[in-house]
DNA sequence: GATAAAATAT
DNA sequence: CATATTTTAT
C-alpha cells in the first residue's frame, strides 16, 4: 500500500524528486568523506537515491550509479554481533521483529505472559507467531509523528528496495515506540509505585537505528552529547539518561572492536597484533608515543577516529594492580551491612512469578 | 554462573 | 556530561 502511495506520489512530483536526488547526491559526497565515521548514512543515502532513480526511470538496472564506497556493510557496528543464539529479544517496544526470521522458538514462552503486560507493542500481528507473514515489505509505519519528510521517504525507499539484501531485509515496522511511554506504565494502577526503578528500555533496531543516525548528524559517537542525540532521535519519551547510557555502552563496544572490516584481502595496512588487538601501524605509533602508565587498557584514538584499546604489554607488567577489589574490603567494618538486605525470597509460597516488575526488554 | 545491557550513582 | 557502579535479564 504505501508504496502505491508513493509511486503516486513519485509521479505527481517528478521534479521534486529530482532535486531530491540531487540532494540526496550531495548529501553523499559529503558524507562519503567520512566512510568510517558515517557508513550507514552512506548506505542509507545511496540506497534512497538508487530507489528514487529507479522511480524515476523505470526499472532501469543502473549499478553503475553506485559511486564506490561500498564497504558500508559495517555499519551498526554492535548490533548485529549478538547473533540470533542469544536472541536479543527486546522486540516489543517498537516491535522490531522484524528480523527476518527472528522469532522462532525464542518468543513463544515469554510471548505469554509477556502479552498481557505489553502495553506497548501494540502491533498484533507479532503476537502471532505465524513466522509466514513475511510481509516484510513496506509494512505502515505510524509512527507518532515526530517524522521528517525526508526521513519518511529515505526508509520508505528502503523497504521497497529491500535494502539489506542478504543479511539482515530489516523489515517491518519501525515505530520508535513513540506512544509506548514506559514510565507509568497504568493510569489506572496506583501511581505511588514511587521510587520503582525504571522500566529497562529496550533498544531495538529502529531505536539504535536513530540513535546511529543522530551520532552521524553529530559527528561521531565522541563528539555527541547525550543531550544533542536525543533531540535528533525525536524519539518521545525517551530519557537523557537512557541515550547517556546507550551511548555509553557504544562507546565502549565501539573501541572494543574498531570493526574488522577486513576484506581478507590484507589491505594495504597489515595490522599489529598488540596484546591481544590488532592495531595499525599509525595507532600502534601513537600508543608508542603515548607511554602508557596505566597497568590497564589504555585507548589510543587515531586519525579516523577510532578508538583502539591497547593492552600495555605484559613484558613490563609494572605495577599489578588489582583491579577494583573493592568490593569487599576485609569484614572490618562492621557497618558494611550495607543493603544485604535479605533478598527477601521469603515467597514460600509456590508461585514462583518472580520479577513483579513486569518488566522485560 | 557469566555476561551483556540498562539504570543509577558519582 | 562522562564514568563508575549496581542491578537485571539472558
Amino acid at each position: 500500500m504505501v508504496s502505491m502511495q508513493f509511486h503516486h506520489k513519485m509521479h505527481s512530483h517528478k521534479m521534486e524528486f529530482r532535486d531530491y536526488i540531487l540532494a540526496l547526491e550531495e548529501e553523499k559526497k559529503k558524507i562519503q568523506v567520512f566512510p568510517r565515521d558515517l557508513p550507514l548514512s552512506l548506505e542509507l543515502v545511496t540506497q534512497a537515491i538508487e530507489t528514487c532513480k529507479q522511480q524515476l526511470f523505470g526499472t532501469q538496472s543502473e549499478c553503475s550509479e553506485q559511486t564506490s564506497t561500498d564497504e558500508g556493510l559495517v555499519f551498526e557496528e554492535f548490533i548485529p554481533i549478538k547473533k540470533r543464539a542469544l536472541s536479543p529479544d527486546c522486540d516489543e517496544n517498537d516491535e522490531e521483529d522484524d528480523d527476518d526470521e527472528e522469532q522462532h522458538s525464542s518468543h513463544k514462552m515469554k510471548s505469554d505472559w509477556l502479552r498481557s503486560v505489553q502495553l506497548w507493542n501494540p502491533n498484533p500481528s507479532s503476537a502471532k507467531e505465524d513466522v509466514p507473514r513475511k510481509t516484510n515489505v513496506v509494512e505502515v509505519k505510524r509512527n507518532g509523528g515526530a517524522f521528517q519528510p525526508f526521513h519518511k521517504e529515505e526508509i520508505a525507499a528502503e523497504k521497497d528496495n529491500a535494502l539489506e539484501s542478504d543479511k539482515a531485509p530489516t523489515s517491518s515496522p519501525q515505530v520508535p515506540a513513540t506512544s509506548s511511554t514506559e514510565p507509568v506504565p497504568e493510569s489506572g494502577s496506583k501511581k505511588d509505585d514511587k521510587g520503582q526503578r525504571k522500566q529497562r528500555r529496550c533498544w531495538s533496531q529502529e531505536l539504535h537505528k536513530r540513535f546511529l543516525h543522530a551520532l552521524q548528524q553529530l559527528g561521531g559517537s565522541n563528539s555527541a552529547t547525550p543531550k544533542q542525540i536525543r533531540e535528533l532521535m525525536k524519539v518521545d519519551g525517551l530519557t537523557n539518561d537512557e541515550v547517556k547510557s546507550h551511548l555509553q555502552k557504544f562507546r565502549l563496544h565501539t573501541r572494543r572492536s574498531p570493526i574488522i572490516h577486513n576484506n581478507s584481502n590484507s589491505h594495504t595496512a597489515p595490522m599489529f597484533l598488540v596484546g591481544n588487538i590488532y592495531v595499525q601501524p599509525q595507532e600502534y605509533a601513537a600508543v608508542a608515543t603515548k607511554t602508557t602508565v596505566s597497568g590497564e587498557l589504555t585507548t589510543v584514538t587515531t586519525p579516523t577516529g577510532i578508538y583502539a584499546p591497547v593492552a600495555t604489554h605484559p613484558s613490563s607488567t609494572t605495577t599489578v594492580i588489582k583491579p577494583k577489589s573493592k568490593k569487599f574490603e576485609l569484614s572490618e567494618n562492621s557497618h558494611s551491612v550495607e543493603r544485604v538486605v535479605a533478598h527477601s525470597n521469603s515467597p514460600a509460597s509456590s508461585c514462583s512469578t518472580h520479577t513483579p516488575t513486569t518488566s522485560r526488554c
